[in-house]
DNA sequence: GATGTAATATTACATCTGTAGTCGTTTTGT
DNA sequence: ACAAAACGACTACAGATGTAATATTACATC
């Protein structure tokens, strides 16, 4: 219950990018590795890291005097409840309509287009499998 | 070159459909439409509509003494552009990603990968009679 | 134990958003 | 004609966010 749908902003997701593609890093770590992309203060990353804290998406343990952050959630779960949030805002929550959407609007290159084929035939093939 | 991304939050997007829908309407007119799901004063939904207005997303004529007001934006542009936000945020601009999201987190049923692949065939069969 | 240093904690502030009250003016009902 | 209703304008305020300066604290070192 304590599930709330994590919807992350721009820099907040950045930030958890971090966190996930190494497992763990401290204020300083991130701030560094954000750069020169962002160039950020260290104590606004790790404002936003406390304020990430309080929600509960990130935790902390305390190691040689420093904050050594985690990330509580994994980034499928934010993918998911994200992609889960704008379908149910603009597409009533079915997600066929957001791929229809995608297709009609023209941001499929024919390209894209062959890599889903290819998914739905090897998502098929999987399940059968497993059966 | 006005072309301001137009990111849109729940109660916002809620106001624009109403609007889409009815091509024009009032702040009254919407207040009604939204409820009762949600109970907003009248001017909430007056002050949310001024400041769409100055983001430019909706315009409006004075009418008998009241405004009305109209879309600026189609729905599809604002959705296009939504889209598009979320898809560069979580999967680098990548639309194939974000349809594979959808089917490997388990948000795809049976019959929506039968409706999107129905979807594909379509597209492309439309595609081709073009040519 | 005083100090420099580094890291966290606290405080700050502007902007955006949701939410709505109030004020003044105009329209309208009787 | 006058009171009441409508409606837009203005003001307000709390919470979230981006952004960061400053204050405090904990250590290591001499």
């Amino acid at each position: 219950m304590t599930n709330e749908i994590p919807v992350l902003t721009d820099l907040q997701l950045a930030i958890m990018k971090v966190l996930w593609e190494r497992g763990r890093a401290t204020a300083a770590e991130i701030t560094e590795s954000l750069r020169p992309e962002r160039d950020l203060a260290q104590t606004t990353v790790a404002t936003v890291l406390s304020r990430l804290e309080k929600r509960g998406i990130v935790g902390h343990e305390t190691r040689a005097r420093q904050f050594v952050y985690v990330a509580h959630i994994t980034q499928p779960e934010a993918e998911r409840s994200m992609v889960a949030e704008l379908t149910d805002r603009l597409f009533d929550g079915d997600p066929a309509a957001l791929v229809s959407h995608l297709i009609t609007a023209r941001q499929f290159s024919r390209t894209d287009l062959a890599r889903v084929k290819a998914m739905i035939a090897e998502h098929e093939s999987a399940k059968e499998k497993q059966r």
